[in-house]
DNA sequence: GTATCTGCAAACTCTTTGCAAAAAC
DNA sequence: GTTTTTGCAAAGAGTTTGCAGATAC
């Protein structure tokens, strides 16, 4: 496990913020999760298994918190739902494939865009902080059960 | 007007849809805009003003046909709402600067991503077909009022 | 004429919010 | 003890859908 409980209650006490058993709850089924990339729904399916009274407000409350304490970030992949990921500096280095059969979201590591964004910020007096790029297409499961 | 009403009316017959009024409308308030990035609300507003019987869900309807009939794109970006735009060949070869603060989109054409999606193809077996960058910062405007 | 299309209202999905009870410190 | 946090249910935003009447061809 990469993010400690330790780190999390430091993050949250440094803000103010209780460390609650739900919050706790949450943040061990990410770190126990062998997908990345998990909606709130995602979450509330499994937290509720062994947490029943856990609800799926205080999931959504939960995630924009560790997401404002940069804990996670938020990502959107057009499917109309929100999904959050561990925030390692290297998130922003990393790019997203989408399959468009499956829905499945892989990572790609590598970062060619520091000098497209030198020439952005010069051409077009835009000051950039962030970016993002994705790629759509057919992961190889899909291609080959066509 | 580089899309002229003719070219609707054919690509509508060609697949046995037919051109009305609302269609004619909605596809007029498109090349009459000055903004390219536009939500489902945002031609509603437009068209609402000459034509107030016409209705949000035709809207939604005839936007959704026009991207299956690759008249318009859909795109995403990230503030809970679609938005269209005219899908020229050069569409997928432009990207995004979105304005953290008031939210504006420019674009930026200039595509330097054929090597990378190549090189990505390759290293993950991935077929792509799309794909899609984005830079989030800060405008001109946005930069000088702080 | 007939199949398509429209407008309306209701439904739907994801997310947020108000509030009283519960719990962390 | 007090302030924060929770669970619930209701509200909210954007979008879709069912249906009866209207309309393009």
């Amino acid at each position: 496990m990469e993010f400690s409980l330790e780190t999390l209650k430091q993050k949250l006490c440094d803000r103010e913020y209780k460390l609650t058993p739900q919050r706790r709850i949450i943040m061990e089924a990410f770190t126990r999760s062998p997908e990345k990339h998990l909606s709130a729904e995602d979450i509330y399916g499994m937290v509720k298994k062994n947490n029943p009274e856990i609800g799926l407000a205080t999931v959504y409350r939960t995630l924009d918190l560790f997401a404002e304490l940069d804990i996670l970030q938020k990502m959107d992949f057009g499917d109309g739902r929100s999904r959050y990921e561990f925030c390692t500096s290297e998130v922003h280095h990393h790019h997203h494939l989408i399959c468009l059969s499956c829905g499945k979201v892989m990572e790609f590591g590598d970062d060619l865009l520091e000098s497209l964004e030198s020439t952005i910020e010069k051409k077009s007096r835009f000051r950039i902080v962030d970016h993002e790029l994705k790629f759509y297409g057919y992961c190889a499961k899909c291609t080959a059960s066509k």
